[in-house]
DNA sequence: TTTTTTCTCGAACATTTGTTCTAATTTATG
DNA sequence: CATAAATTAGAACAAATGTTCGAGAAAAAA
């Protein structure tokens, strides 16, 4: 009951970029929602524009492209957790991509896969693949990526005890590790994949 | 002996469907490739359509789409892990969608929403979406969706124990569930997502 | 009811666009 | 070199499309 015209012209856009690859033109709009007039379309389109929900280009024929959140996506370079000297994003690292909604997409992310057991009670299994964000410090209490020695990279949660800093294993068979001159941050780990 | 040009021309168009959403018409492609006339850019167009590199509509503006099978990621909708009564799968339950890579894509696949900690040993969290393909019937050790009563839906291992079959949750505060004519499998869990 | 707002229609118009044709130019081929 | 083939250019045309305007119809509000 709540599908009014606008709702019809959005679903009936999306549904065409996404089963022909081009935007239908007003006049297509105005065949399959019974509109009789391409002025009707256009008004509905404008009101479409306004609330954000569609973009197009002026006097451009289907040039429409929704704003659907999830639209399309970017792919980021995976490497192993553990680079052996190398920098560790070096194109010779590159193990995979790995693929992220646009909207969380910046040029500072990158997949690492997970070799180990050492985040197991995070629910973070060997092999499984995590998204790093390099642009973000890892805070107390966060889970993120770490450069030892410039030659090992490992996921930790990160933490404070007494003062110190530590990196700390989710899992109870392996020692936490205080951070030092040895140890930088590389970004905090802001998503997970897996395949099962 | 390949034209330099008509690569030129589907790597422009493809890269303008990829980042404008829509395709470029045959004067911006001119400008672009730095031809001076359309008909000489129809002219490679209808040879990369007679490849099969390229299709388009007829006196249609705009209509150009790359025949590359990189598409890569379909949408598949996300359903919350309870759904009382109505069938689990119709829109009003629908609650988002996730992206999976078109090479495991099918029309088989749904995503669920974990609800719950009854997995959390198997790494799986509450608020994790697991994505599910429906034409897999989850075997002994798999991870699979079941449906309860066809009110509820839920995620659990799946093995047989003295000649028996249950579903078996990952976590201890959890027992076993025989199996029984009220709980129908859906499919099994192949990839897990989480924002961390 | 009256008034206001929203939606719809029809027609006309300007722009963008695809298409076609011929000829010039370049490149390959013998 | 001469010839053929491929590529490009220019112009003109027809079709498709977006846009605008005025007015009527429908729905909502007062």
């Amino acid at each position: 009951m709540k599908s009014n015209k606008q709702t019809e012209i959005l679903e009936f856009i999306q549904y065409k970029i996404e089963n022909e690859g081009y935007s239908p033109s007003i006049r297509e709009i105005a065949e399959k929602v019974n509109l009789k007039s391409t002025s009707s379309v256009h008004h509905h389109l404008n009101n479409l524009i306004e609330k954000g929900l569609l973009s197009k280009k002026a006097n451009q024929p289907r040039t429409l492209t929704s704003n659907k959140i999830i639209t399309s996506f970017k792919t980021v370079p995976i490497v192993g957790e553990i680079a052996a000297g190398s920098p560790l994003l070096a194109e010779e690292n590159k193990i995979g991509e790995v693929s992220v909604p646009q909207e969380k997409f910046n040029q500072n992310l990158f997949a690492l896969k997970i070799n180990g057991d050492s985040m197991l009670d995070a629910g973070i299994h060997d092999g499984d693949i995590v998204v790093i964000d390099k642009g973000v410090e890892p805070k107390n209490g966060d889970i993120g990526a770490f450069m030892i020695n410039d030659t090992e990279a490992t996921v930790k949660y990160l933490d404070t005890i007494s003062g110190k800093r530590f990196l700390i294993p989710a899992n109870k068979k392996y020692n936490n590790q205080e951070i030092n001159s040895n140890i930088q941050p590389i970004g905090k780990v802001v998503s997970l994949f897996r395949d099962i």
